[in-house]
DNA sequence: TTGTACGCGTTATCAC
DNA sequence: GTGATAACGCGTACAA
């Protein structure tokens, strides 16, 4: 015959064995009645009287074995410290935190084995599910990210079909509509300053990039390409590397921090902007608004897809059986002094201090 | 007589019975050798075969019922999108990370109850400890503090002595030091633009502005003191309220948003920075380097804070009963282009476009 | 309505 | 070395 169950743990916390002790009812009753289910008035008076006493609070680790949950959501990223993962760390914190939920975050530096450990991991079940934005991607990778034993959503571009729920943007459209932006302002000479061309992001950013160009039959020099990291350091040196060897009359960058590199090489070096160069960011972060010039910038509507990735993944912790989901939110240019007013538009008042505030046409 | 425990859990996912029947051992023995403790060759052969066959991963939630650990410790900021925030949090996870633990961020909005309501909560043990940077204290908030039943270290000015781990700056003497260096520099007329008086880094950054100047001699001119919020909109508008009423040589700014917000403001309304009106930011964020002209400004050491933080929290998980511990780190000015070189070290040569990768000296 | 007892999945204890 | 079993704290069938 087993020894009877303490009713009392060491360390004197409370428990619902305390509680139902205090109170003179068994566990069960107390239980019943610390989550709100039934119970005779007196009962329900006794058992809170006796919580109250004590200090009750429900251990909430012993209830997520129970139940199976544990209220906890993972967002994997590259950098924590990245103004576009800043933005989608918000956007998904607001959401996960109206659901009552809690936000757990990592910082994967971008090393591939990093995350797929961080997905394996999953299978512990620490958390409920799992946002993980990668920026590089292997066959291993993807197995690891379609079995896993708990929902993930992706937000970014995934290789073919897999079926995992996914959030992505068009980025290639996005250099697309910086391009035209610059073509139709009379520049030529445009220059791209991309992240590292392993990167999912760089692939798609660089095929974007020769598309746009061919399109308006404007002939590739190589010289005007130049890739870094999707750092301030790495962008101002690439564009320091790329100021060395030719002229550019424009500048893309693959991402806001980029730009704001680029923009400290160009003023370094002497040049205007926009009136020697233009410069268009990516991901139109909060940055971008503060820099001056105020930077053009390709929006990728970061918050945008982080709270539907958000969304998404509540859902299907929900309800696990809802098929794989793939939206796209469309990227929109915001134009700023950065880059100056387009050509068909002349507009004569155009100062070049333009004033901080104003918001970006969005073309 | 009760019923014999399942072996197969309903959703088909292994545990360490399925392991051990699998195997032809005990759990027991099943456990032993998942956690490397003892085992014969032939029953760590067995039982590591069979983990593998049915691809065993311990259960998270369950260990930490056992164990009373979780292997989690939250962060709770204002604003986890604020970049002072985003360095202290990027210090943070790091050291998290790298003891094998994971990192939960709350956003508190800065209300109070809000906070409150988390340090609660903890009661309920999802977290093994957690780190909280509050800018407002009640006795309420106090106290709650006080008996978290599981350790807590504030990042922060905290009223009186609290026997809680703390990790503080000395904000006052870091207003003191932009003062100092702008006096130096020939500024009489030296403007401040605060964050909201009911904070506590609002109070403590008010008092040293005021004390700052009485050593210098120098008479308050109230119209030149503006109070708003830590964010760069509010920075903005506080600035232009006070330069429609009057005309400073200098901003001291009570953070780095609100400096760029400043610097917009000034810009727009045609004033010359430094020439005409210098700007001395505070906390130096990557984001005062990344501004042109450079931003100078006083280093709190927001990193360094996290990084001392999580330790002393590692440390008291590890043996709650230390006693609490209070650390400082002492600010540091970083002189940029924002504020020119101070005057006793006239320098010819210095260009107004500082270049943008030297960094500042720190005074 | 109430109480008993089981199960969540793991680790630790203690006999053998 | 090994196996049976208690224990972590909770929720909930099931029977009364």
């Amino acid at each position: 015959m087993g020894r009877k169950r303490l009713q009392e743990p060491a360390d004197g916390r409370p428990t619902v064995h305390t509680v139902a002790a205090r109170a003179g009812v068994s566990i069960a009753s107390a239980s019943r009645v610390l989550n709100g289910i039934g119970g005779s008035p007196e009962t329900i008076r006794k058992v809170r009287a006796a919580a109250a006493e004590v200090g009750y609070v429900p251990n909430a680790i012993a209830r997520s074995l129970q139940s199976q949950r544990t209220g906890l959501v993972a967002l994997a990223v590259e950098d924590i410290g990245n103004p576009v993962y800043v933005e989608m760390m918000r956007a998904i914190e607001s959401v996960v935190a109206s659901s009552g939920r809690q936000l757990l975050v990592h910082a994967t530096g971008g090393r591939i084995d990093n995350e797929t450990a961080l997905l394996r991991r999953l299978a512990n079940r620490y958390v409920d599910g799992m946002i993980v934005s990668p920026i590089r991607v292997t066959d291993d990778h993807l197995t690891a990210l379609v079995d896993s034993p708990v929902p993930v959503v992706v937000v970014g571009q995934l290789g073919a079909d897999a079926p995992v729920d996914n959030v992505r943007t068009d980025s290639r459209h996005g250099v697309a509509l910086a391009v035209d932006h610059l073509v139709a302002s009379g520049r030529r000479r445009i220059g791209f300053v991309n992240g590292p061309l392993d990167t999912v992001p760089g692939t798609a950013r660089d095929a974007g990039f020769r598309a746009a160009l061919a399109r308006h039959d404007i002939r590739l020099d190589e010289d005007l390409i130049e890739v870094g990291d999707f750092q301030y350091a790495a962008g101002r040196a690439a564009t320091e590397r790329l100021l060395a060897r030719t002229d550019p009359d424009a500048l893309v960058c693959a991402n806001d921090l980029i730009a704001v590199g680029a923009l400290h090489a160009l003023l370094a070096a002497g040049r205007r902007v926009p009136q020697d160069v233009a410069v268009v960011g990516m991901d139109d972060t909060e940055l971008a608004r503060m820099m001056f010039p105020q930077l053009s910038s390709v929006s990728l509507g970061s918050a945008a897809r982080g709270r539907r990735a958000a969304e998404l993944l509540l859902q299907r912790i929900a309800d696990p059986t809802v098929p794989p989901r793939r939206e796209q939110v469309p990227p929109s240019l915001a134009i700023r002094a950065s880059s100056g007013p387009p050509l068909p538009a002349p507009r004569p008042a155009a100062p070049a201090t333009t004033h901080p505030t104003s918001e970006g046409v969005t073309a």
